[in-house]
DNA sequence: GCATAGAGTTGACAGTTGTAGCCTGCACGT
DNA sequence: ACGTGCAGGCTACAACTGTCAACTCTATGC
């Protein structure tokens, strides 16, 4: 995944990548509008100009049928790996462990958080 | 550190917030501009400019000598654990455990930081 | 076979971001 | 005391983002 795909994805297109994570198969606007129009509030026009721009960027892949129907062209573990390793970058000098040190240090960790992680690292090898 | 604040730092501001966070003391724009336009090759007008911005959203406090002096008006630890909670709420559903297990899985995490890790959830408590 | 709804495309418009120029008044050196 | 350089403030402008409307063309129902 490079600068020029998930790196562009909006803070608005990322509610319709989430949706067609969620989806198993490739959907058809129809299903997107049902969907956004209700949780997001937003129009079709809003809706239609978000699957657009995703698919111009190469994030969602359009599929021919009657209709066009679109999945996911990349994943979301993809996205979340860079969109991390992106904030890493950018605000913790290049060091993930830092990310992890402010997360323990704030209050970004319930206990159970802890307590899982603490599992975690200890059966990675 | 509210939405109003330092949600809105963005990318070419943060780099003057660094710098700020970096020097001990209040500086005068002589002195950012100094050190941004090698590093950054920017033109003093854009410097001011992002000073001015950052001045407008709260997150540098400026103080008058005979000339303006500026200094994070945000810490450095506060963005971060904001712009990480902000993370994790945008992608990872609001749970911060993800976001730790998508590091470990890919690639994010070196030998080195996995083992200070370890570390660093054997002595937390 | 024909009308119609809606999919897809194009355009739009305000606000934000990246980048930078212009102008004016003040501080500093001579 | 005076000129000059530069800090600060204002303006600019293209690209990107959040929202949405108008138009066209086609598939589906009757």
């Amino acid at each position: 995944m490079q600068d020029n795909l998930a790196s562009k994805i909006t803070d608005s297109e990322l509610e319709v990548m989430k949706l067609l994570w969620r989806a198993k198969d490739a959907l058809p606007v129809t299903v997107i509008r049902e969907q956004l129009q209700n949780s997001k509030g937003w129009e079709p026009a809003t809706i239609k100009t978000l699957i657009s721009r995703l698919v111009s960027k190469g994030a969602v892949r359009q599929e021919k049928r009657n209709v066009y129907y679109y999945s996911p062209a990349i994943t979301e573990k993809e996205y979340r790996s860079w969109a991390t390793k992106d904030l890493i970058t950018r605000i913790y000098n290049g060091k993930a462990r830092d990310l992890i040190a402010s997360l323990v240090n704030s209050d970004g960790l319930s206990q159970d958080d802890i307590a899982e992680l603490r599992d975690m690292f200890k059966v990675e090898e």
